[in-house]
DNA sequence: TCATTAAATTGTT
DNA sequence: AACAATTTAATGA
């Protein structure tokens, strides 16, 4: 059994209510929940993927570390975020690590019920399609800010990404992240965050407040080049 | 409720 | 990376 703040976060998410109420029951039953504390794991490489994930609450950090020890983030995952499909679908390992930036509730569906609802809801198999394409279309926006090399343009490319309401449907304006925290995701100094941030809140693309960011122009953001 | 202190975050060099 | 300034949270009168 799992807590009634899970439960209600499954039931809620664009993909369960699309599905008939015997599905929907099946979920409910599989569900199953974890709490990571800050620095904690959720997923590393290799490991056999046994749940597809939702961020409940928290923030989770998706890298990957080359043979030579460097480490890469690609990306935050905010509360709302499903992750695992692709795994699940061409490997059967977790091909990216997951570590909480600060203590997370994670919502778990066995794999299994997963594929079992890919099999049999056309409109799950919707819902999987729109959170693969929109993760390419993020995935061309960031590896676009990289060659640019510009730090603002990935501070910018990397808050867009958080803040994208496909993604992140429970997400608002406003997330509580610090500017050092922002700096691990986008893969620059606190100090070209700080820049950034300014930069952006001057062309009224966001505001920053006391260890938060509240975005005003997502669209803005997404196109914003330094 | 207000004042004091510690911790976290931000701004600057 | 180090330091100072600022904001928030916690504590106790």
């Amino acid at each position: 059994m799992v807590s009634t703040t899970t439960l209600d976060f499954v039931l809620d998410a664009p993909w369960c209510r699309a599905l008939t109420s015997e599905q929907a029951a099946r979920v409910r039953l599989d569900l199953r929940e974890r709490h990571v504390n800050k620095g904690g794991s959720i997923c590393h490489v290799g490991a056999q993927v046994q749940y597809w994930k939702g961020v409940v609450a928290g923030l989770v950090k998706m890298s990957v570390v080359s043979p030579g020890g460097r480490m890469s983030t690609f990306t935050g995952l905010a509360p709302g975020a499903w992750f695992g499909e692709g795994p699940v679908l061409r490997s059967d390992t977790w091909d990216f690590d997951g570590v909480a930036m600060r203590d997370t509730h994670i919502a778990m569906l066995p794999r299994t019920t997963f594929q079992w609802l890919l099999d049999g809801s056309l409109p799950f198999n919707r819902y999987i399609v729109t959170q693969l394409s929109e993760r390419l279309a993020q995935c061309f926006s960031v590896i676009e800010a990289e060659r640019l090399e510009v730090a603002e343009t990935r501070v910018a490319r990397c808050l867009a990404w958080l803040f994208n309401p496909v993604l992140y449907p429970g997400v608002g304006s406003r997330i509580e992240l610090s500017q050092q925290e922002i700096g691990y995701l986008a893969g620059v100094s606190r100090q070209r965050v700080n820049r950034a941030l300014r930069i952006m809140e001057e062309a009224g693309l966001l505001d920053v407040s006391y260890g938060a960011v509240v975005v005003r122009d997502l669209a803005g953001l997404q196109h914003f080049r330094a």
